[in-house]
DNA sequence: TATGAATGAGCATTCATTCAT
DNA sequence: TATGAATGAATGCTCATTCAT
């Protein structure tokens, strides 16, 4: 159970991060935007690597878990890959800053951090295969290259995060609903009955 | 006609930038790497966003250049796109540096030079927006968000430079028809024969 | 009577300013070494300084104190002056720490605290002036100046703390055995019988 | 030929670390002695450390190689021990800044740095072994442990630095004339003529 | 066209110290 | 008596930028 001032600086961190980039954020910065002294931060990280290392993981490990958890038990592929996307794309609608944090920052974290981080995002990936492979093993899905379009996927259901605005013209239905449609014909087999639109 | 010394540069920043990002890196190892003095970079751009701003603007406008100059002139909406995939993705492949440059740094321009650069790259999805409204009204294609849906593929056929080794298993040939296939799908109405795979 | 955690602390500050210098030691090391709070010491001393001041202060006072009890009360001035030699080395051989910190570590203090270690470091050497004025009266000594012979004696014989280390090849008879000779040497009149060797 | 900016920090620095030691002499502190800016100090040092280890350095290697140049080629033991006294005192009373510079904050070096100090150290008093060996040699001086004995005649004649004034009651040739008599005393077999006073 | 010396502003980080508990 | 959270001031250091040559 982090303190008051962690999750302010937690927040804080998100949202600039988000907005400027990592090596743009400073920690003066940050301390300022969570209302706490600069030396503070450093009560609950090493140093500025420490903290964003932690957001990162942090991300992929709850896009994970959360989504273990929501995935419905024993669907067929079609309706579990619906799923799917109505969770991430929602969950990335709902926190955009986090999104492009996760997404956009890897490269800025080295060394144990990094590759912490690149394997908390290969296990979530490898969720999103295994469903392409339910599908395949269905003969829904047509897809010659798993590992690779699970990547693919993954790209551009999260690209949401980069154009999305809150109040915008579309629903967050009518994105979910768009990014279904969009994945589903991607995936749908030949001989399969041509998806909703 | 510009200089060795410019070329240098310019070659010197696209790599360091695609590696470590333009805040990351510093001047003075930018000019190491293009074997000149650090005051001799303010011969040829007035600081450093004046230099990220040149590259970011080369990179949208020869997008579009090369791209005009390269699409067939009367051609059917489906292999106009194909002829799409096939030119954006292939100079991507030749260029990954560039293309991480162009997409992952504008967020580091600000002002006019930002500005500058949007305008750019929309002028760019414009052309994409143009072939999508084609193979609408030719009827191959459904799509009720033009617009959105450039922007979404402008992201997924992009996505190739974070992924693409040079010499990997896949060729780039491979790579041109599984973003072919995956693209056409996504685009193809309902009515019309599935599109090869 | 200290408690013991003003023990602790003490030895601690001891070995570690003895080890890194004043300054270098910071006192959350301090703390971490004496295995109590950084905030714990402030219920001792008011700060760094003061600290550094009560350390530098017992030193030379023990130091004045433990030789005037030890002193043999009526000898002559050579076996006085060897008395004196045995005591001063072997103390400082046995608290190299203590003697390292006492004369290195003066010139951190300031104000009042400078001047009251500086009183009480005269003390002593007052007394080896005694030592030395008495030796010259009693015609066994020669020595010009006596309070600079002094200052430069106390330095010879504390040296020992700069060198010395435990289970060397010289045992600390041999050690005090050579400074006894040095400086009964470097004080006795010309007309004196050699000094043991 | 060091540029006078470097000429600067060096004297600045000497006096500052002299004056407070090194750890805390503040680089800032420095540059405005110097009248330079802080970042200068970079241009010639890659840090506080180097600059440090500098000074220290250049103080062994000028001591020792000035006495060689000083040396009396083939003197007696006597007299070039004299020799090397007046040499030695007088150096360090015309710099006592530098003196207690090279002695007092050795420890504040570490790795190579701090072994190549101590190695130019050593190199010096091996000059003082070899004086004190040529006396044993000739007779004319006795020392059980050359060695040691360099040690702290090195110590003894380097304290001067510690409480010379300039301008005070003792001439320079008083004080050489002091440690000539003093160390002569300390290394004179017993059956030698009783030295000058 | 090219550079080396110099700098001011700013960075991440550390530290002695305080205070409510 | 003892502590953990918090901070303000300062530190070593880096960087984009300038300018005389």
């Amino acid at each position: 159970m982090p303190t008051d001032a962690e999750q302010a600086i937690r927040r804080a961190a998100i949202e600039l991060i988000a907005r400027q980039g990592y090596d743009a954020m400073t920690l003066r910065g940050l301390a300022a935007h969570a209302g706490v002294n600069a030396s503070t931060l450093y009560l609950y990280y090493k140093g500025k690597q420490e903290l964003l290392a932690s957001l990162v993981l942090d991300y992929y490990d709850n896009l994970r878990e959360t989504w273990l958890a929501t995935k419905p038990p024993a669907a067929p592929a079609a309706s579990a890959w619906a799923a799917f996307v109505d969770f991430h794309v929602n969950r990335h609608l709902s926190d955009r800053q986090l999104g492009l944090l996760g997404n956009l920052e890897l490269r800025c974290l080295g060394g144990t951090e990094l590759d912490a981080a690149k394997c908390a995002r290969r296990y979530y990936l490898d969720e999103i295969q295994a469903l392409i492979r339910q599908g395949v093993a269905e003969g829904v899905f047509e897809c010659p290259e798993p590992k690779l379009y699970a990547n693919i996927l993954f790209n551009l259901l999260t690209h949401a995060c980069s154009w999305y605005q809150e109040g915008g013209r579309l629903s967050r239905e009518d994105i979910t609903g768009h990014y279904r449609g969009l994945t589903s014909r991607m995936l749908a087999s030949a001989s399969t009955e041509p998806a909703e639109r």
